[in-house]
DNA sequence: GATATTTAGTACCAATTGGTACAGAACTAA
DNA sequence: TTAGTTCTGTACCAATTGGTACTAAATATC
């Protein structure tokens, strides 16, 4: 349905939604303002709003490609070192995240979950949504482990994907808290231990 | 070094401070308008800015008072029904709360860290030291537990404490990413074993 | 009662917010 | 070349933000 008639577009418009989805991802939902948006996007203000809409339907945009973009990574995560591989990765990744920028973004769509949930309560079911594909994703990466003997823990997969779940993202609130190395080496022993 | 000189003010200082703490609680600091705070405190402009001297600073008020009517809740419980009693109330609290209210509101501290981190890194270093109170209570109440045989876990009482922490503050995330009652009884089953 | 002192109420402020209107530029198809 | 279409840049908008200035009201001390 693609016309070649009309003046063509100056940016790439996939590329520019991936800008502002890390815009938001840093930034949070309110925080991200127009002109920040823009400036980053590196777009004037009539071609955001005749390309994307609204910043409401643009930060849509970007929760659905950040839940998209981190599937794919971590099925390619996979390939390369296996379900439970992937699973400890991501820790690690944080801790890795942490010490070398010194802070930690966490997952957006956690974060906008923590952001919205009382003061945009209309994105609510958008992220739960979106969300509900990497418990999916846990839960089938625990079970394969299981089942190739990578993981001995014999509590269902959707228990322990639960567990996991809840203790990364009380990893990521732990760091931002200000907890020391030593606390935050308690959880990921801990986070070890439960998927051994 | 209170004068009785002047006119006298027409509101409780303390119990105005509490009411926009609660306001910061429901709505975070961005969120929270001036206009929105001086309705809910029931005061004019002028009075807050002569009696709190800025939005900042009562915020920073508000941390505090947090702290402090938390930390005094939690020693009024421990009294009531033991050191083990506590913690396992947190969880069940929340979980009533959810019941209750359809939403939870979690922790003000925690709160504020997600909302301010990147955003107001200025308050982190309040944040993090008034979290420390939290921190070391729970390590305390856990090493309470273990010394009169409520808790059998031989781990230490701060490694314990993290984790602990980890999995509430984990907790409260899961709920308002939309998780399943199954989902959230997984984890408090955990945290029930844990303490155990 | 006069005066010093403090509070309360209102009007105002510049800056920023997300969003719109419109003129002109750049392209395709005829 | 011209008409039709789409994109870009700028100027503008009302609403809201946190914060200040100033006047009026209420009290204690003298």
């Amino acid at each position: 349905m693609k016309k070649n008639i009309g003046r063509p577009k100056a940016f790439d418009e996939q590329e520019a939604l991936k800008i502002a989805m890390h815009y938001f991802w840093e930034h949070g939902y309110d925080k991200s303002s127009l002109s920040g948006l823009l400036e980053a996007m590196n777009i004037k203000k009539s071609s955001f709003y005749q390309t994307f809409k609204s910043k409401e339907h643009i930060f849509r945009l970007s929760l659905e490609l950040y839940a998209k973009m981190s599937y794919e990574y971590m099925q390619g995560l996979k390939k390369e070192m296996g379900a439970k591989g992937v699973l400890l990765h991501i820790v690690y990744e944080t801790i890795s995240e942490l010490r070398e920028t010194g802070k930690v973004k966490g997952c957006l769509l956690a974060n906008s979950s923590s952001e919205c949930f009382s003061n945009h309560p209309h994105f609510n079911e958008l992220i739960s949504y979106k969300f509900k594909t990497f418990r999916k994703l846990f839960k089938e990466l625990i079970e394969e482990a299981q089942n190739e003997g990578e993981i001995k823990n014999t509590l269902p997969s959707s228990t322990l994907g639960s567990i996991y779940q809840s203790l990364i993202n009380g990893l990521v609130q732990m760091i931002q808290l200000g907890a020391s190395k030593e606390e935050l080496n308690a959880v990921i022993k801990h986070i070890e231990e439960l998927l051994t």
